[in-house]
DNA sequence: TCGACTAGCTTACCGACGTTAAGTTTCCTG
DNA sequence: CAGGAAACTTAACGTCGGTAAGCTAGTCGA
């Protein structure tokens, strides 16, 4: 994770692997079956990084502060939400969704409806953290501008685009449109 | 894209696009500067797939219209949500969200109500590509039961989880899932 | 008609990668 | 002290993305 927090997933090789293990590049054949292993091993550790609450009265809150966890573990490695897309069915992705799905019970969810609740709160933490790194890592100082610019230059072909200022970044806080979103997203598991 | 299709994105080598084309690897940065300028095209192809329907006088429809397109257009092509994650900042990203966007002025949204309706959509329907095209594929006979073997041998620790079926996916059908989740998104763009 | 130029391709090659096979050390146990 | 397993090394294979230099065909102005 090291490796991966410095150098990002193309800088994880096994030679790399190795060499801060001080120990041969095969020899870590010996502990793992395949590179894929040790990728999927780093993601269930990602989630284990995400810390499950204690059961509350509030079971609104509960669920808020899980996925703030879950989000804030994924950005804090931003490698994490690009290696989303595999198993992902270790214990701890397991323990998560149980207390996530316990909230929702609590809150009177079931059936339908619960399933519907897990799919929309897992679908926007999972979407939030990848296109929220992906937009931070590809934020040389160019490409934001490069497509602003884009966008002005052809003002007549993205009206709503160029006046929302949608590519401006800096207009609104991450934390407070994720935070506004997920809101709304509760308040859906509320309404129905 | 043909390679993609049928190999995935493994299958992608400069050497195999070579040869689909009767050419030498080589021959390829002549048009390309590198790999993944391949894969930003692919990407960006994708979205061009996805059709940006006509300007109806219900844009509610329209925005549904315009994601059921999007999300279609990604799981046709299983390839494509593990590549996002990637700049994105081709024409046809940015004439999608024009869209999106317009629509959603068209149904009074503003200011920062905007920006997050625009924000929850697009994670909305990222994770759930992304998450409904890593089922399938690891949906080898085995996965899938042994997740779910593993949640009834540890019942206690999962009783939610155990009850609700959440793993047993024939439960509940995917498009059924993202329309209603979809339904509760669009609900509360209107509600705010 | 012909030489210059260039878009497009090829041949040859580089270092790095994931992975395997076989042999070596280290250490614990009977 | 013998034996065996756990942990590691050395050597090597095939494939990958990418570079450098050279070849080929067609266009175009004089």
């Amino acid at each position: 994770m090291t490796l991966l927090d410095e150098h990002s997933i193309e800088g994880l090789t096994m030679r790399n692997l190795a060499q801060q293990l001080d120990v041969t590049a095969t020899a870590l054949y010996w502990h793992v079956r395949t590179k894929d292993d040790v990728l999927d091993l780093a993601v269930d550790r990602i989630f284990g990084y995400v810390p499950i609450p204690a059961v509350g009265d509030d079971w609104l809150e509960d669920i808020r502060v899980l996925v703030r966890g879950w989000r804030a573990a994924m950005l804090g490695h931003p490698w994490a939400p690009r290696l989303i897309g595999r198993p992902m069915l270790g214990p701890n992705v397991l323990a998560r969704t149980e207390f996530l799905q316990s909230a929702l019970v609590r809150g009177g969810c079931s059936g339908l409806q619960l399933a519907v609740a897990t799919r929309m709160l897992a679908n926007y933490v999972i979407g939030a953290a990848l296109t929220e790194a992906t937009w931070h890592q590809t934020a040389g100082p160019d490409a934001r501008a490069a497509a602003r610019a884009h966008v002005a230059a052809n003002a007549s072909a993205y009206p709503t685009l160029d006046a929302s200022g949608h590519l401006d970044g800096a207009q609104w806080d991450d934390d407070l449109l994720f935070e506004e979103g997920l809101n709304g997203i509760l308040r859906t598991a509320t309404l129905e």
